[in-house]
RNA sequence: GGGCUUGUAGUCUAACGGUUAGGACAUUACCCUCACACGGUAAAGAAAGGAGUUCAAUUCUCCUCAGGCCCACCA
């Protein structure tokens, strides 16, 4: 018989991925349907930044998010797998500042508004063009499936559901306005977030002070590089081991100039060996003053306005730039001989990014919610979710066991959404909105004519938005259609998978297992997976500066989306650590494509024929397919794709190919076999195809959809149900043997230097007897 | 500085405390065997260092070293 395979071309083209991704998109494929009767599965994807140009890392942990999608669907699940963009907060903002050259608060805020959303339809529809390329199987809420259909975390709807979600908080009580030290930079005129701080390199003195013990009337020596916060210092430290100043424990010190009393207390944060020993605690120099204050319950004293300028508590330095107040401060204390030392030290200096200013901690009216009291809550909320991989719980964990103060809310920005609050001008009662509108404050009146308490007229709108990761934590309650369906949101709420990557554990998991928690007293999710990185060949993180970035595009149109798929799959687990970029490791993993075209390409030669007399080595493949059927189907329940990619893999090349392949050619072909022999050959050839297919369609959709349609169905190989082992043979104990006596005759023959086709004489092992028919043929046994 | 985490050939990746430490990519040699030279058959190549537990350790514990991440940070 001389082969004829129905498919021409040598190897896959990847030239025809986007026309499958678009017939899919025609098709509707991947359609969501609310009213399913199936169990729902959902994926609470991370929405990339619309401005940043889509990363290799997004490429590679969407294929894996996708192939979660594709892998429940296949298992019976009713898939939800959204996109998202976020569009909200510091980065667009800071995008339009740089494209239009102007600055946030110096520009009227309806204008800057304009700006971003301006900004951002622009840069929009650029992200998703590599997503599209990938394949990705997204579906949405309210678009049937269209990649283009996704949701933006600034979208009016999104706004109205951050708003619902801090209105219901309210109404909880677990919101509060409170006056706490913030991050303020005096030149920007604005809080500013942790995340916006930058930190200088610099010199500075270190002024050795004297105060004087009130008890003994001795001199002690603190060491302070802030010496105008002496009108704010409210303690000072020493530490328990720190033998010098034992005695001082529980004693009284003298601030000079200002004269106030402070006490002296020892405590494991005063280093020994740095300056005297002693450290003054003020409020504040620093985040740690901030947090020692805290500790140890005392009343802060502010001497730093929002206008960069020392207030009244400085006494005579009141007015004063902070800069200037220091200068004449030292004067003084030198007129008075209070200065015995001044060390030049290093040290960093937090400014801000922006004006490269000095930040200073003032106190700030903010808006919090609740966390402090809650950490058992949530930890036990956590503990009921499932992390792939388990090791990345701790980050979840420690980040909990972090926390000492409440979620400070509120920012002083534009781009972002609105705290729904207005303010009665003449009582100054708070009027919180109802919820089921998207409301902007700082522009609109509100729903009331009057003031419930007093009856006045006259409203004044918030104007501050909420920190950005306030959008961002309700995202499982958005896709799970809180805005549209209340019923199916509690019927389906914990989300089925929240994928992220472990850097923002500690905001946006986090943020969203609080907010869960308060709202809904659930964990938002049943398994979060979390990522690792991609860095480049050499294990270095990409970045701009190095220059060793890779654009997906790049990759996507050199090897194609199933090149880059099956090598993200095979090359290893992102959950266990980061993965390394090389293009030379792509291209191998590639060649795996071509091997199964070429088994597609023998394999069609043949037709698809039923038959029920297999043959023993028949049995044996079948078995050695059933138990990669299940281990396949285990992998995939536990987002584990690498490793049922390398099974997939080792079975098709090094099992199929290399051995049943060998083993059954010539019976295929019928040569010396009789038909029925022959049909058992074609018909289990199909067998392992067709299920191959289906075991790889989560992993590689374009080549197994295209394989699939031209020789098996009308319809796409993704709406297929995940095969199952429909036979029963136990013939998987023959494996090992039967590759040893093939790989001992290859090499005997090798080794005579005969061909692989000569005639051979060797003894057929006991147990492989019952394959010998097809064994003698293979080696041409005599 | 504190915490978490990882160290298997040039690279990537496996293996209940007992294996000749498996496989892939790259390398070398031989082979165009009628699905495939993006193939086949072979060859060479590995446990970071040290101590301990154990009859037995790549696997468990500790220390050192080297990465990675997170947090804090010199008053």
């Amino acid at each position: 018989m001389e082969f004829k395979s129905k498919i021409k071309q040598k190897t896959w083209e990847h030239d025809i991925e986007l026309l499958m991704f678009e017939k899919w998109q025609e098709e509707k494929l991947y359609k969501f349907d609310k009213k399913s009767k199936k169990p729902l599965y959902s994926i609470d994807t991370p929405p990339p930044y619309v401005n940043t140009p889509i990363h290799i890392g997004h490429a590679y942990t969407y294929t894996w998010q996708d192939m979660m999608a594709r892998s429940r669907r296949m298992l019976g699940f009713n898939v939800l797998f959204p996109m998202g963009l976020d569009k909200n907060g510091l980065p667009i903002e800071v995008m339009a500042e740089k494209i239009f050259k102007i600055v946030m608060h110096e520009t009227p805020r309806e204008e800057f508004i304009l700006k971003c959303k301006k900004m951002l339809e622009e840069a929009g529809d650029a992200s998703l063009d590599s997503f599209k390329k990938l394949g990705l199987s997204c579906n949405d809420w309210k678009i049937d499936y269209d990649i283009g259909g996704r949701y933006d975390t600034d979208d009016p709807e999104y706004r109205k559901l951050t708003q619902e979600t801090f209105i219901e908080l309210w109404k909880k009580g677990l919101i509060y306005e409170d006056l706490k030290p913030t991050n303020y930079c005096s030149i920007c005129r604005t809080a500013i977030a942790d995340a916006e701080v930058e930190y200088k390199e610099g010199k500075t003195s270190l002024n050795f002070i004297k105060f004087k013990v009130k008890e003994t009337d001795e001199d002690i020596l603190i060491a302070t590089t802030r010496p105008e916060l002496l009108c704010s210092c409210k303690i000072i430290l020493f530490n328990p081991d720190d033998k010098r100043y034992k005695k001082l424990e529980g004693k009284t010190a003298v601030v000079p100039i200002f004269g106030h009393e402070v006490k002296i207390k020892s405590h494991p944060y005063a280093k020994l060996d740095f300056g005297s020993g002693l450290v003054m605690i003020c409020s504040f120099g620093d985040f740690s003053d901030v947090r020692l204050l805290r500790e140890l319950s005392i009343e802060p004293t502010y001497a730093i306005n929002t206008n960069g300028l020392m207030n009244e508590n400085a006494g005579e330095y009141n007015g004063l730039a902070v800069e200037d107040a220091r200068k004449n401060i030292i004067d003084d204390l030198k007129k008075a001989n209070l200065i015995t030392k001044q060390d030049q030290i290093d040290n960093r200096q937090p400014v801000c990014w922006r004006s490269k200013n000095p930040i200073e901690f003032v106190a700030l009216k903010e808006f919090y919610l609740k966390q402090v009291d809650y950490v058992n809550e949530l930890k036990k909320i956590s503990n009921e979710i499932s992390f792939f991989a388990p090791e990345s719980k701790q980050i979840l964990f420690d980040w909990i066991n972090s926390i000492s103060i409440d979620w400070v809310l509120s920012r002083r920005r534009y781009y972002g959404t609105e705290v729904p609050l207005w303010y009665c001008k003449k009582c100054n009662f708070v009027y919180v909105p109802e919820p089921g509108k998207y409301y902007q404050p700082w522009k609109e009146s509100p729903p009331i004519k009057k003031c419930p308490k007093c009856n006045g007229t006259e409203f004044r709108g918030e104007d501050r938005t909420f920190d950005t990761w306030f959008d961002s934590s309700s995202s499982e309650a958005y896709i799970l259609g809180y805005l549209w369906d209340k019923e199916f949101f509690k019927k389906h709420l914990p989300c089925g998978m929240r994928p992220q990557g472990k850097e923002i554990v500690r905001n946006w998991l986090y943020y969203t297992v609080l907010k869960s928690f308060h709202l809904y007293n659930k964990a938002p999710f049943k398994d979060a997976w979390i990522h690792m990185h991609i860095v480049d060949e050499k294990g270095e993180k990409m970045s701009k500066s190095l220059g060793n970035v890779v654009d997906p595009q790049e990759i996507l149109k050199k090897y194609g989306a199933e090149a880059f798929r099956i090598w993200s799959v095979l090359e290893g687990d992102i959950t266990r650590g980061d993965i390394r970029c090389s293009f030379e490791r792509i291209e191998g993993s590639s060649k795996f494509l071509t091997k199964l075209w070429n088994i597609t390409r023998f394999i069609s030669g043949f037709p698809d024929s039923e038959q029920n007399k297999l043959c023993e080595s028949d049995k044996w493949i079948l078995s050695e397919l059933g138990v990669l059927i299940k281990r396949v189907r285990k992998d995939y329940e536990e987002y584990a794709f690498s490793d049922a990619a390398n099974a997939i893999r080792n079975f098709v090349w090094n099992l199929f190919a290399s051995h049943y392949i060998e083993m059954v050619k010539t019976r295929a072909y019928g040569e010396g076999f009789n038909e029925k022999e022959q049909e058992a050959a074609w018909h289990t050839l199909h067998i392992i195809l067709r299920t191959v297919l289906k075991l790889l369609a989560p992993l590689t959709p374009f080549i197994t959809d295209y394989i699939w349609g031209e020789l098996y169905g009308k319809e796409s190989v993704h709406l297929e149900e995940f095969p199952q082992a429909e036979w029963d043979f136990k013939l998987e104990g023959l494996t090992d043997n039967l590759i040893q006596f093939n790989t001992d005759v290859w090499k005997t023959k090798k080794d005579k230097n005969l061909s692989l086709k000569a005639e051979i004489q060797v003894e057929i092992p006991k147990d492989l007897i019952i394959l010998e028919k097809d064994l003698k043929r293979m080696h041409n046994i005599r």
